[in-house]
RNA sequence: GCGCCAGUGGCGGAAUUGGCAGACGCGCAGGAUUUAGGUUCCUGUGCCCUCGGGCGUGCGGGUUCAAGUCCCGCCUGGCGCACCA
């Protein structure tokens, strides 16, 4: 049903005179000068006309979301698909830093709506997560209500700001409708496995496949069970074990990242390079733990190459890249066995595989080192120390086994810092093993040392500390050889050289690298390994895999069961959603912060009559012990982007036809698809960035969605940061109590005493606090909305400065002024022709705040629009065509003034689909531009020149100017350079 | 340590391609209206000046007829990465 339009269009408005607290105003004031106190009437009655009149409705191609008329979406016409991060709805409030990328994207939402496209904007809640729990402690109220007072207090503080929403699509993530569905991706990935011979839709190869595919190719024998079992004759517990190391999402006793202070488990992302939790900032220690995970490592090679199909900020790709850390090189095999001297302990065939990116180094490999987590030092060190072990070896010890042992152990008591900080100074230990040197029959001992990390490459290395300054350190900690390989430059001082230059000392029987440059000699060294099976070339990714559980309570339910051979069963999606149970404590069970031995404890498993569950999942009816942890925050904004095409789709995760429309690669040549405009800060980076187009990807493969990526474009706001004073003693004060002396001089007016001004966050400890509702009702939301959008470029951050608000009140006053009379609140335009020079600036302020809009410069944009209400200003009456071309220009940044002033010139319908103003060229020409004529390269005279003049004519008339002549005073022109028509300069 | 980005009036910033440095706004100064006040209006406002002009985009060089813009070397600030073999 169409909503009624406004019922007196154009006519009077009348309005009872509200007065803000903080303002009192004076008799003679007229009564319809644009105010604060006017602002705040009129931007309230059109965000209630706007909800009523469902203007921003979006609609869609197909299903019940129609724009405001009851129409589908015509795929033919444009549509835009513009988002905003999604907003963590915390209890503690806004401050005027937080909706900037909100008026951001709302005007761009409304530049395109008012140039034909279909826009659609929404904007819902990521409501799971930790502060939820702590405020639920605090009032002693379940997380869900908190959560809901939360966002209803952050819809109110928003919708004041007159946000183009449309508001039926909005949701939050905790909602159970919505739950349902990120446990329906999580058993996709359960469900999944990744097949690297798969051929995939954008023409490549690998990808996500049905599990089931992998049972058949499991049971037709076309791929080997791992371990060399027989398919057959597996009963289904054997079968789910060998699956699980296969599937997206697996369970798996991996080490991982354990924050006992924060009592949960965390994904590498969110640990710090000091080896900290990002939130808390407690240390973390690496822990082998069962827990899920997601098995992005497979897709490291696709979320690198795909980040040149996306338009983002190339800091942003640049620190995926980095995170990812695709890196090529070689790995290569190395026969072990323990040195003469020492029992066997070693399997006669025991390998130690290494991963390089120098393999034309591996003659000058003089020891090995492995990570102190290695299987190798397990399986095969030795109970004696070998012939030729050095004193400084041993640590020590009896024995290579409680050498290693006691290395390890120490280790494993490190944070990452620690193991960082004091790995400075190499530390490690022989494990009395030696490994033999393929290129040249070497034997070469064998060390541990925490230097190198299990989790990379193969989590060993060959050690080339001629090459290497990390192997030099510690060659020269363990008195152990170095032999240079790579000649380096004459004037070389000595340690290791890791620069070009040509090869040396590199030759066997079969094969001489020497002469030869580190790539010719990289290359060959492979080719030689491959031939006698001895290594091969090699990717190799920083990447890891995702750890995707955690210990908390507000969070996800997996939707997983446990049966007596305790490996995990999916339940099926009529189950779904499984909703969190009531627990009698939501806390997490946190230790102490340095406790590395404490384990985890679940909160839902506090609820044990939920944890235990009677089902019949095909095996008969037994109880089933559910899944106690919850998933990261992270899992909600993983897809969220798709529910906002229609959040009540209840049948499937989206509409292909909607997905279509809205998602689509449509541009030849685009392969990515996705979001068309998402802004929001750099924070996200690597974490949420990286997850979402991880779960694109799935998605993709499995069919769900038509591109590669989720966000076609992405771009980062700036943060508006503040200032803040601090007196004598360092304690701050009110930032608003300051007042500026003299530049750089601050004194807090109350106390009389001066303070020292800081730059940074805006904070309620910092004292300097401004919050939207204080712009509201001192200014209004449109004058806000032009500030924050004029305060500079939106991609860098800048410093919020209260007085300067007031400026583009008195712009909007002004062009208030320009089109209503303030004593009788009727139109007080001309209804003449603007005249020559209205109008020609009017169309070239049009073509550049077009150009400013297009390119998301909104500060450059108001500065245009300002110009051309200052030239109208200065006219006895401003032409209702130059004015009504302006209030359409303003629409995007401040709507409400420009819906008032387009209604009361006599409008009946909304401009939130006016088309936008078009320049007209003809206006654009000019009949004489001003050319600058230099002397030496300085300005000297201006002259009024046409705009076609020749060269030649732009010289004559320059030579011609008397006061170019008396600049010139007599001297010889040497040389003339003409730029037509703008610029000419004379050389004497 | 490595990499990237930035540095322009008292302040936020503008100058998209080497071609008039400082758009627009704040602040400030003067004036108007007003009993008064300013969230009103108008004018001025980079610095210096002997009123001719001179100087000026972090510093020092360079290229060019011409440099905020390009090149080299520094300084300062911010961000990212940091035993990843």
């Amino acid at each position: 049903m169409p909503p009624p339009t406004l019922a007196r269009p154009g006519g009077p408005c009348l309005y009872p005179r509200a007065v803000p607290e903080s303002r009192v105003p004076a008799d003679d004031e007229p009564q319809f000068r644009y105010t604060a106190a006017m602002a705040q009437q009129i931007e309230t009655k059109w965000q209630d006309e706007w909800e009523r009149r469902g203007t921003f409705w979006a609609a869609n191609p197909t299903g019940h979301l129609t724009d405001a008329a009851g129409r589908h979406a015509d795929p033919a016409a444009g549509k835009f698909y513009v988002m905003d991060m999604f907003p963590y709805p915390s209890g503690k409030g806004l401050h005027v830093g937080h909706p900037l990328g909100y008026i951001a994207t709302d005007v761009v939402g409304r530049y395109r709506r008012m140039q034909g496209d279909n826009v659609l904007h929404a904007l819902g809640y990521d409501a799971f997560g930790l502060p939820a729990e702590q405020y639920a402690l605090q009032t002693g109220r379940h997380p869900r209500l908190t959560t809901e007072d939360n966002i209803a207090t952050m819809r109110a503080q928003l919708r004041r700001l007159g946000l183009a929403h449309d508001a039926r699509r909005s949701f939050a993530t905790t909602d159970e409708s919505y739950v349902r569905w990120t446990q329906w991706v999580f058993l996709q990935m359960f469900n999944s496995w990744y097949d690297r011979d798969a051929p995939r839709r954008d023409g490549g190869r690998g990808a996500a496949r049905p599990i089931s595919e992998l049972e058949e190719a499991f049971a037709s024998g076309r791929k080997a069970v791992p371990g060399g079992g027989d398919w057959a004759a597996m009963d289904a517990s054997a079968r789910r074990r060998a699956l699980n190391q296969f599937r997206l999402a697996y369970i798996t006793d991996a080490p991982v990242n354990w924050a006992p202070g924060l009592g949960t488990v965390l994904a590498n992302e969110e640990v710090t390079a000091e080896g900290r939790s990002e939130r808390g900032n407690f240390p973390v220690f690496t822990k082998p733990l069962r827990q899920w995970n997601m098995r992005i490592t497979a897709y490291a090679e696709r979320l690198a190459a795909d980040l040149d199909g996306v338009d983002w900020p190339e800091k942003v790709v640049a620190m995926q890249r980095n995170w990812i850390g695709r890196s090529t090189g070689a790995t290569v095999d190395f026969k072990v066995a323990p040195g003469t001297g020492s029992p066997q302990a070693a399997a006669p065939d025991a390998v130690l595989t290494v991963f390089t990116t120098r393999p034309d180094t591996l003659f000058g490999a003089t020891f090995m080192v492995v990570a102190p987590e290695h299987p190798l030092l397990a399986e095969s060190t030795p109970s004696a120390w070998p012939k030729g072990a050095k004193a400084a070896w041993t640590g020590g010890h009896a024995t290579p086994v409680e050498a290693v042992r006691a290395y390890a152990a120490a280790a494993a008591k490190k944070t990452a810092a620690e193991r960082v900080a004091e790995g400075r100074g190499k530390s490690g230990v022989f494990t009395g093993l030696f490994a033999v040197n393929p290129v040249n029959d070497q034997p070469i001992p064998v060390f541990t040392a925490d230097y190198v990390l299990m989790g990379y490459g193969t989590g060993a290395i060959m050690a080339v500390p001629a090459e290497d300054e990390r192997d030099w350190e510690f060659a020269q900690a363990f008195d152990l050889p170095h032999v240079r390989t790579v000649q380096p430059p004459e004037d070389w001082q000595g340690g290791a050289w890791t620069g070009p230059g040509a090869t040396i000392n590199s030759a066997n029987a079969t094969i001489s690298l020497n002469g030869l440059s580190v790539r010719e000699a990289s290359d060959g060294i492979v080719r030689w390994l491959a031939e006698r099976g001895l290594g091969r070339e090699t990717v190799t990714y920083r990447l890891r895999d995702w750890l995707f559980s955690r210990q908390r309570y507000w969070g996800e339910p997996f939707p997983i069961v446990y049966g007596a051979d305790d490996q995990p069963i999916a339940l099926p999606d009529e189950m779904l959603p499984v909703e969190l149970p009531e627990v009698p404590d939501y806390r997490p069970r946190t230790f102490d912060p340095e406790d590395a031995d404490s384990a985890p404890e679940t909160p839902l498993a506090r609820n044990a009559e939920w944890a235990h569950v009677r089902l019949d999942l095909g095996e008969g009816e037994q109880v089933y012990r559910r899944d106690t942890n919850t998933m990261p925050n992270w899992a909600g904004s993983c897809w969220y982007y798709l529910r906002y095409l229609d959040p009540a789709e209840a049948e499937r995760i989206v509409d292909p036809a909607e997905e279509d429309y809205w998602l689509a690669p449509r541009a030849d040549g685009d392969r990515a698809g996705g979001v068309d405009l998402y802004v929001g800060g750099v924070e996200h980076a690597v974490l949420h960035l990286l997850y979402a187009r991880f779960w694109h990807k799935v998605l993709y493969d499995l069919g769900h969605v038509s591109g590669n990526e989720p966000f076609k474009r992405l771009f980062n706001q700036g943060y508006i940061q503040a200032h803040a004073y601090t007196d004598a003693r360092g304690q701050y004060v009110a930032a608003e109590e300051v007042v500026e002396d003299a530049p750089g001089a601050f004194r807090h007016a109350p106390s009389g005493q001066p303070v020292t001004q800081e730059y940074g966050k805006m904070g309620k400890s910092l004292k300097n606090i401004v919050t939207p509702d204080d712009m509201y009702a001192t200014y209004g939301a449109d004058t806000f909305r032009l500030y924050e959008m004029s305060m500079g470029p939106l991609d860098v951050s800048r410093p919020w400065e209260t007085r300067a608000v007031i400026g583009q009140l008195r712009f909007l006053q002004r062009l208030w002024r320009n089109a209503i009379d303030e004593a009788t609140g009727e139109p007080a335009v001309s209804e003449a022709a603007p005249d020559e020079a209205t109008a020609k600036l009017m169309h070239r302020v049009v073509a550049e705040v077009r150009q400013e809009m297009d390119a998301m410069r909104f500060n450059t944009a108001i500065a245009r629009m300002i110009v051309l209400n200052n030239h109208l200003t200065g006219l006895a009456a401003a032409p209702r065509l130059a004015v009504e071309t302006l209030v359409k220009l303003l629409a995007p940044v401040a709507p409400h003034i420009a819906e008032e002033l387009w209604q009361r010139l006599g409008h009946a319908e909304s401009l939130a689909r006016e088309p936008y103003p078009q320049a007209d060229p003809a206006y654009l020409a000019v009949e004489t531009v001003t050319a600058v004529v230099q002397i030496q390269g300085k300005v000297r005279a201006r002259l009024e020149v046409a705009p076609d003049i020749s060269a030649a004519g732009l010289e004559a008339a320059a030579l011609a100017s008397p006061a170019v002549a008396a600049a010139l005073g007599g001297r010889p022109v040497r040389r003339v350079i003409a730029r037509p028509p703008r610029l000419v300069n004379l050389v004497v």
